[in-house]
DNA sequence: CCGGTAATAATTATCGATAATCGAAAAAAG
DNA sequence: CTTTTTTCGATTATCGATAATTATTACCGG
C-alpha cells in the first residue's frame, strides 16, 4: 500500500481548469486569457498561470502574441479539416497495426455504439459526440501505440469546435448508421473492410465541415 | 517595409538553446535540467527557464517529476518504434492526400537524394540523416496540411535518438538505395507504388531498431 | 472634424526572494 | 555492522514586486 495522498501542482490545476473551460464553452475561441485575472480568480500568483498557458500554447489550444497575451485558439475551416485528416491517418494506420486486441476493441465499440444509439433517440448531440469520440479513440488505442494515441488526443480541441458548430444541424441518425458496419468489420477482423468504411465515414464527415462558414 | 527588429522573449531563447543542446548531444537523455543553473548560465532568472521547460515537457522532449525536476527524455525502444509508426502513418496519408505539388515534391526529393548520395560516399551519417529527414519531411509537406507537418516534426527527438545510436553501424549505402524507387514512384504520380515503397522502407528500418540495446 | 502625437492604463515578462519538497548525508538505535 | 530516523542541502514551486510593451485615450494643431 503506497502513498495515497495525491499532490497536484498549482500550474497543473490551472491548466486543467482552463482546458475544462474551453471544452465547456466558458472560454470561447478568441477569448483573451488574462494572466492576473485568472490568477486572482483561482487564488494563485501569476507564475503558475503563465506556466499553464505555456502548456496550452504548446498544445496548440491557445495562441500567444508576445507582450499582447494569450487567446483561445480560433480554428478556421482549413485547420479543422487538417485535424480531421490527421485523425483519419492515425485511425487508419491503427487499423493496420492492431495486434491482439480485436475482441477487446469490438467490445468497446459495441458499448459506444449503444451509447450513440441512445443519444440519437434522445437527440442529444453532446452525448452522441462523446460516445463517437470514445468509439474512435478505442480504435487508435487498440494498436497499443501510446505515441499515436496521445497525438490523436491532442486534436481534441479541433474536434470540439466542429461538435459545437455543427451541433444544431448534425443529423445524428445518419452519422450513427455509419458506425455499425465498422464494428462488424472489426468483428470479422477485416482490416481492409474496416479501413474502407472508416474512409467512407470521414468522407461523409468532410461534407459537413465543407458547409461551415 | 515593416519592422525589421526581431524581438525574442527570454523564454523562447532558453527553449531554443535547450533544444539545440539536445540535438547536438550536449544535453543527453537522462541529463537533469537544473533551473537555477541554466538560468545562471544563460544570464536570466528562474521563471523564463521554467516556462521553457514547460514547453519542452509538453512536446515530450523532457520528463518532469514534481519537486524533483526535469530530465531529458530517454526514449526506450518501444517509444522509438511507436514514433516511427506514427511517422509512417503521417507519410502514407500525406501520399494519399497530395493535390497539386507533385512536381515540386519530386524536385525536392531529387535534391535530398543527391545530398544523401554524397553523404554515403563520405560515409557521413550526420549529413545522411539530415538529408533523409528532409526527404521524408518533403513528402509530408506536399499534402499542404500544416497540422500533419507539425505533428510529424514534433517527433524529431525520437528520430534523433535512433540516428545517434545507430550511427556507427548504419549501412548508409543500403538505406540510400531504398530512396530512388520512391522518388520514381512520385515522379510517376503513382500513390500506390509510392505507399508500397514507403512501407517497405519502414519495414527495413524497423529491422535496425529491433537490433537496438 | 480629422489626424498626429503624447500620455496613460492595462497587461505581459522577468526578477529576486521566500516557501515547500525531495534526496542525500549524518546520527541514532538495535 | 546494519537499519532506521533525523537533519541538512539542493533544487523546485510560488509569491509579489518591478520593468517592459502594447493598446487605448486624451490632447493639440490644422
Amino acid at each position: 500500500m503506497k502513498k495515497t495522498v495525491v499532490r497536484q501542482s498549482l500550474k497543473d490545476q490551472v491548466k486543467s481548469i482552463l482546458i475544462d473551460r474551453m471544452i465547456d464553452g466558458d472560454l470561447a475561441p478568441g477569448d483573451r486569457i488574462k494572466e492576473l485575472q485568472v490568477a486572482k480568480e483561482l487564488g494563485t500568483s501569476q507564475a503558475p498561470v503563465r506556466e499553464a498557458i505555456r502548456c496550452l500554447e504548446t498544445l496548440g489550444y491557445v495562441e500567444h502574441i508576445p507582450h499582447v497575451g494569450a487567446m483561445v485558439k480560433t480554428f478556421n475551416k482549413s485547420e479543422i479539416e487538417e485535424a480531421y485528416q490527421v485523425r483519419e491517418a492515425l485511425e487508419l494506420h491503427s487499423t493496420a497495426l492492431i495486434g491482439e486486441l480485436w475482441d477487446e476493441l469490438v467490445e468497446e465499440l459495441d458499448e459506444q455504439l449503444a451509447l450513440m444509439k441512445a443519444a440519437t433517440k434522445e437527440n442529444n448531440a453532446r452525448k452522441f459526440t462523446q460516445a463517437d469520440n470514445q468509439f474512435h479513440r478505442a480504435i487508435v488505442a487498440s494498436c497499443e501505440n501510446d505515441t499515436m494515441l496521445s497525438m490523436w488526443e491532442s486534436l481534441k480541441m479541433q474536434v470540439q469546435v466542429i461538435a459545437t458548430l455543427v451541433k444544431a444541424s448534425m443529423p445524428l441518425d445518419k452519422i450513427y448508421l455509419l458506425h455499425p458496419p465498422i464494428v462488424d468489420a472489426f468483428r470479422s477482423k477485416s482490416r481492409e473492410r474496416a479501413s474502407l468504411l472508416l474512409k467512407g465515414h470521414y468522407k461523409i464527415l468532410s461534407g459537413y465541415w465543407a458547409n461551415l462558414k
